[in-house]
DNA sequence: TTAAAAAAGGGGGAAAATCCCCTTTTTTAA
DNA sequence: TTAAAAAAGGGGATTTTCCCCCTTTTTTAA
C-alpha cells in the first residue's frame, strides 16, 4: 500500500535534503515535497495533484514564517497535520504554533526515533505531543507565579464581584457591607495591585485566574 | 525488584476492591492502600510509614472530593503522582484536575490496557495524556467557537484600548477620534456582545483572548 | 443605482466611579 | 499586653461612564 506523504517546509536546503533523505528510509513515509518558505510551499500546493498528509514545518523562514503559514493551512487545508520542527523551545513559540492548529512541535536536536514516533503519532492519533509540549500546554493554565499577591478573603471576594457587571452598590448588597466600605477595598485593592482603576482589577483578576 | 506502589481514593467500594485486583495481576504494580474520600485518605498518609508512587483520584467523593485532595497532595506531597479517574468527561474537571496537579485523566469505562498504560506512562515519563486530554488542553487555548462574533476593525480596535486603563477620553485620543465617536462605539458593542458596561466588555475580551 | 452598513459626530443629564480627607472596633501577631 | 492589621464605616467633590435622544457622510453590498 502506498506511502503517507510528506511536505518539507524549511529555509535550510541541506538540512531539508538531509531530512528527506532520512524519513525516505522510513518504511512508511515518504517525502514528495520541499519548499524554502510558506509562501513557495502555498503557491505550490494550489499546482499540486497530491497534496501531502503530513507537513514538517519551520517557524524561522523569510517572506512568510512557520506561524502564518501554519494559519493559513488550518484554515485552507484542514486535512493537512502540520509538525513544527524548530530549534525555538521558548513555550510562548510552542503554544502560538499549537493554538494555530500545529499536530505537534519537536526540537531539531531531537532523536531520528522520536521523529519516526512523531509521524506515526500524526498518522495513527492525529497528534504527537511530546513531554515538553504536554509541559508547556498544563504550564500555560497557571498564571505567572511572580505577579501572584496575598489577597486577604474578603479582598478576594470583592474582587471577583468587581469583575462581574455588578455597579458597587450592588456588590456592597450582595457583601452585606456599606458601599463606602467597598470604597475601601477598591482603594485598597488599587494601592495593592499597583492599577488605576477597576478596569485594572478585572485584567489582574481574569490573567491570575481568580475568576 | 519492588513494585510500584498504588494508592486508589474511591467511594464506591466494589469499583475499588474490582480494580485493585486488576491492578494487582500488573507485573510492576501494587496497591498498597485504599481510602473511600480524600479526608480519610490524608489521614492515613500521616500516619503510614510507605507512601504510594501513584494515586488514583476518583473526583465526586464525600466529605473531601478529589479535586480538592489533589490540591492537597500536590501542596504537601509532591513527589506522589495522581491519576485522575472519573466518570466526568467535560472539560471544565479535566482542566481543573491537570492544572492542580493531576499528571493524568481517564474515563473509568476505559479498556483496562489503557490504564496499565497509563501507569507506566506515570512511572516513565512522570504524566500520561490520552488524546481527550490533549485535545482539552489545546482546545483550552482557544475561546468558544460559539461566542466568536464578528467585530469589525474599529470595534476591535475600540474593544482592545478599553481593556485597557484608558478612559474614554485619553482612547478618543489615541483613535484620533471625537469622545461622542467612542460613546457610540461602545452603546453598539455593548448591545453586540450583550454586554451591560465596560466590565462587560472587558471580560469579552480576556475570555476571547481579542487581547 | 439604491439601500444598508460603517464611520464619524452632537446635546444633555443622571448614575456611578474615583479620590481626597477622615473615624471606630475587632482580630491577630509580636 | 500592646501594636499592627483587618474590617468596618463616614463626608464631600470631581471625573468618568452610561444612556437617552439625534445628525451627516462615506463605503459597501445588493
Amino acid at each position: 500500500m502506498s506511502k503517507h506523504t510528506i511536505a518539507i517546509v524549511d529555509d535550510h536546503l541541506l538540512f531539508a535534503q538531509s531530512l528527506k533523505s532520512l524519513i525516505n528510509t522510513f518504511d512508511d513515509f515518504e517525502v514528495i515535497h520541499h519548499a524554502l518558505n510558506g509562501k513557495i510551499f502555498i503557491d505550490d500546493l494550489k499546482n499540486k495533484t497530491e497534496l501531502p498528509k503530513i507537513v514538517l514545518m519551520d517557524l524561522n523562514m523569510p517572506i512568510m514564517d512557520g506561524l502564518e503559514t501554519t494559519k493559513y493551512l488550518n484554515k485552507h487545508y484542514p486535512n493537512i497535520k502540520i509538525l513544527a520542527l524548530s530549534m525555538d523551545d521558548d513555550e510562548n513559540s510552542i503554544l502560538k504554533m499549537i493554538k494555530n492548529g500545529a499536530k505537534g512541535y519537536l526540537l531539531k536536536d531531537i532523536h531520528p526515533n522520536i521523529l519516526k514516533e512523531a509521524l506515526y503519532g500524526l498518522i495513527n492519533e492525529g497528534y504527537y505531543h511530546s513531554k515538553m509540549v504536554s509541559d508547556t500546554l498544563v504550564h500555560s493554565l497557571h498564571p505567572s507565579a511572580e505577579k501572584k499577591i496575598n489577597l486577604l478573603d474578603r479582598e478576594l471576594e470583592f474582587l471577583k464581584l468587581a469583575s462581574t457587571e455588578m455597579t458597587y452598590k450592588e456588590i456592597a448588597d450582595v457583601m452585606h457591607l456599606s458601599p463606602k466600605t467597598i470604597d475601601g477595598y477598591r482603594e485598597q485593592l488599587f494601592k495593592k495591585l499597583e492599577v488605576k482603576n477597576r478596569i485594572g482589577l478585572v485584567v489582574y483578576a481574569l490573567k491570575n485566574n481568580l475568576v
